[in-house]
DNA sequence: AAACGATACGGAACGTGGTTCCGTTTGGCA
DNA sequence: TGCCAAACGGAACCACGTTCCGTATCGTTT
């Protein structure tokens, strides 16, 4: 029941194939949390104990295997967006706490706010992977939120969750830069002065 | 009358070296425009018709060669600070004005606000000029708003300088994106509501 | 002017990391 | 059991940063 679904163009992988993918996924996952989503190539390979080309077969570029290992914490916080709108909160208080789950996700992701702007085109499926799924959500907040007159208007979603990213950036290693705070203080900067 | 000025421990390099020190700036800083800060060693050696060691000789790492192309820009910009304060605006306006200058530095030079703050350890002396030379220059505006009551208190002078640098990263190659605007955003959710 | 030592030079060589290639192995099926 | 396509591993290749070493040049001294 894995990757059944969608009609019988997929003739169904080897069994090997599916195990080591698998097996990337769970070595991947485990080298980014120590060395970073940058980590050598071969490191993974030699974590999951299988050669460098397998990887590459699973997952052409790197940014494949990085939506790999995320998308179901991805796919959490976009669907907690509309969640957040229905809480009865204000949509301005929405905003700002879906902001505080993206932020809080991106930050514990070692480097990788770094690579989602670094503009390499090895990593353009991420960053298009990331946009597709969050500037709509994220949109939707904020035109509740300029509904309702909270904030400024003319600050696209796009424009928005690029700077959130761009501030989460270096979060970890630097005791003195607490992203969340600054990403408070932009929130807080869209609010029209009353 | 170049390197003089600081006692006769230096005694003074030889004509070619000297020559080629500026070729270099000069092939650097064209470079730099061109391919970004993080253009290939090879690259600037090729055009300023020297061989890679001659590079290392001069600037050992590439933080060196970075500061030494951008250390005009970067006094100019400290310098602004205290003149923009004694310039009669409030000190809000005044930091603002500041903060537009590094901002319109950082964003037409080419990957240099993303190297800023990259991590590499070969980039710590960028990472360290930068702030030795803004931070103290930052504070004093804010503090300076601070003691006017224009701003929230408890946010660091460092912590600022950190943010509006990550809000550049990747603000050229991305018409979307408007560094500027997100500043402009951060700088006025520092304002006290009133 | 010639010679000499220190300074500086250029490019080859080395290490690391991403990416591709190819001979070999293995799973699924007849 | 035997076959073939799928999948594999690791060597090979390329790009880049960095270092090394034999050579050329500067500036001084005789």
């Amino acid at each position: 029941m894995d990757d059944e679904g969608a009609g019988r163009a997929a003739p169904r992988k080897r069994a090997d194939a599916r195990r080591n993918e698998r097996t990337l996924l769970d070595a991947a996952a485990a080298v980014f949390v120590t060395s970073g989503v940058e980590a050598p190539v071969r490191d993974i390979a030699a974590r999951a104990g299988v050669g460098v080309a397998t990887i590459y077969r699973h997952f052409p570029t790197r940014a494949d295997l990085i939506i790999a290992v995320y998308r179901h914490q991805v796919e959490a916080c976009a669907e907690a967006g509309p969640a957040l709108l229905a809480s009865g909160a204000t949509p301005h208080a929405a905003l700002g706490r879906w902001i505080n789950l993206f932020v809080d996700f991106l930050v514990t992701k070692h480097g990788l706010a770094a690579v989602l702007r670094s503009g390499d085109a090895g990593f353009d499926a991420l960053h298009t992977y990331f946009l597709d799924r969050l500037v709509p959500v994220c949109a939707q907040l904020l035109e509740a939120a300029a509904g309702a007159g909270e904030i400024r208007s003319g600050v696209e979603a796009y424009e928005l969750m690029r700077g959130v990213g761009n501030l989460c950036i270096g979060a970890d290693n630097d005791p003195r830069y607490d992203a969340r705070r600054m990403v408070e203080i932009l929130i807080a900067g869209l609010r029209l002065p009353r």
